[in-house]
DNA sequence: TTGTAAGCGTTATCAT
DNA sequence: ATGATAACGCTTACAA
């Protein structure tokens, strides 16, 4: 693999590499005469000439690359999980659009600062998007920050961190309204079945809006009514059973994200149960398949392409050192209404 | 943010830079003093001296970084497949236990060369996986191989270009099979429904598959029967709708990929026809929702995530300089019966 | 056992 | 209008 330098530009073009680089990167002022700089343009092109980019960001002191840093446990994560996919390819269009590259980093349990670390302290990127870090992520994401490295920190709405720029959408809110669509068709005793482990800020939220909003009807929420997945369709029909199994009377379910209750609904097609007769549902996510499922999943409609492309473009903005003022947004999530409650309010 | 230096590492703990780098590489033979060995460790993590990528990357002549190039279509291929995370996953996991980092490179129709050339040529990246490539990619790629840029290609098997490793799984042979299992159960009229345009390589194999079938069984597939999706669901059900509207009397389909028959799945229970019994369907990929579809999907399993490790593991190798041989590695694609074309065989 | 110096491919500051 | 030269941070012969 041979690469054509810019000396061997100015070789052939019998100039000095100042004058390549002057031509090249059209460097304003500098009087190069036409002749000279059609010269140079042709010896670049004849030899292939691309500059190198690590002599380039050595130079510059710019990788022109940001990372994404996301969570990741044993496969499942992002292996199951499909927000994820849409949320890179808003970032990597974003960035693409600006002439950023983006580095990939999933972040499991195992080797928790140490690459993240690395890849900031090592001057690989320009800038960092961590989507739904850990409690335990948190504190070098804020030295980080507070160390004056671009970073935003994407769905976990967590304080006392005022030196990250963070977008949040509003998860225990949305977990609320979404109870309370449930409560409003007339059910009472409503089960849940968080997507994670609730180390996850993002999962504790969607449960503390589910205990909100049954609290605020004046509910009890049995704990026979709250089980835990983990990520896959799979947990989610595990702890449907489980929770049909402990035959708690619950007539409807509000599921963690979409997957868990694809597999929810398959449970209780399996058990002969009617979707919504026997057991309204209502998701988060609304996944593209969530339209599709059978009947079509009522959910919270998240937009993880737009989010994507929004963090890329605060990172972008931020990197550009417009923007000063720490910035936390938040997003909206809407309920989209399909049929798997059943079709009005009691 | 400000970054140590192994120069300020070396004042700090007198010695040169020199016997900096020999201590933190643990250079074999150098003799170095317990002492200063000491000495020069403890000033570097006071200093928390992290070496600096692109400096390395630089004087070494590697990146430790790859590339993945995929292609990408309107935001709805990334976003709405279910195939590419899972593999971009199996590889970043790969590269990731050997310290390599993945750029993401998502390939859109407008910029079909450069984006790829630039970052081989840029010395951005030490080795390239291409995932699907499109026929058009193929000829830089090839040239890219054929300067011994490490490169392997999953999905798109081109002959005529020996210079690339490849890896590939049958898929014409794979949709032959699904094919002959719709037809062993007894069904004659057969509906396919590509996944995407057929300048993918990877989807007009499957269609070839599709018509090997039926020709061996000596039928004719009217052209009514065979439609084009886009890679959503919605593609799916709007073929499904529209092969339905030709009232062309198709009792099974062979879709070209789950996503598609999930969506060809919702329009038929909308006109409420009954899978199996009115159409039996066989998908490809076996997505993790593919087993919590209403019913269950029949579908050739794939493994992305497999498959993409193996294609990092290959590439690894390559980079590592063992390997010379090119290698044309075929995976094998099993056919998972469920419940979505009935029981057995008529 | 440790230090000096050259080189990796750019860009940028000066002279000329 | 163009060309030396230094600087970016590191590795690695080669000297001492």
């Amino acid at each position: 693999m041979k690469r054509a330098t810019s000396h061997q530009v100015a070789t052939l073009a019998n100039v000095s590499r100042t004058t390549v680089s002057f031509v090249l990167n059209n460097v304003p002022g500098m009087g190069i005469s036409d002749e000279t700089r059609e010269r140079v343009l042709a010896a670049a092109r004849q030899l292939g000439y691309v500059p190198n980019a690590m002599a380039l960001s050595l130079a510059s002191g710019a990788t022109q690359t940001i990372g994404l840093l996301m969570p990741h446990d044993d496969q499942v994560h992002a292996n199951v999980d499909a927000y994820i996919p849409r949320f890179l390819t808003g970032v990597t269009l974003t960035c693409q659009a600006s002439g950023y590259k983006v580095l990939f980093e999933p972040l499991n349990h195992a080797a928790p600062a140490g690459a993240c670390l690395n890849l900031v302290d090592s001057g690989r990127i320009d800038g960092l998007i961590a989507l739904n870090p850990r409690q335990a992520d948190f504190s070098y994401l804020n030295d980080a920050a507070g160390n004056g490295f671009p970073l935003i920190v994407f769905g976990s709405n967590l304080t006392g961190h005022d030196n990250v720029h963070s977008i949040d959408a509003d998860n225990r809110d949305a977990a609320r309204r979404a109870t309370e669509h449930l409560l409003a068709l007339g059910h009472r005793r409503i089960a849940h079945i968080a997507f994670a482990h609730d180390d996850y800020p993002i999962v504790r939220e969607r449960l503390l809006g589910f205990r909100d909003a049954m609290q605020a009807a004046d509910l009890e929420v049995d704990p026979a009514w709250v089980s835990y997945g983990n990520y896959s369709a799979q947990s989610g029909a595990e702890s449907m059973r489980a929770i049909l199994a402990r035959s708690s009377g619950v007539t409807a379910l509000f599921a963690g994200n979409d997957t868990i209750a694809f597999g929810a609904m398959a449970a209780l097609r399996d058990a002969g149960l009617s979707i919504p007769d026997d057991m309204a549902i209502v998701g988060y996510d609304d996944i593209p398949l969530a339209a599709y499922a059978a009947p079509p999943l009522t959910t919270m409609r998240t937009e993880p392409f737009t989010e994507g492309s929004e963090a890329a473009a605060m990172l972008l903005r931020i990197m550009a050192g417009e923007s000063s003022a720490r910035a936390h947004v938040k997003a909206i999530v809407p309920l989209v209404v399909r049929r798997s409650c059943g079709a009005s309010p009691t």
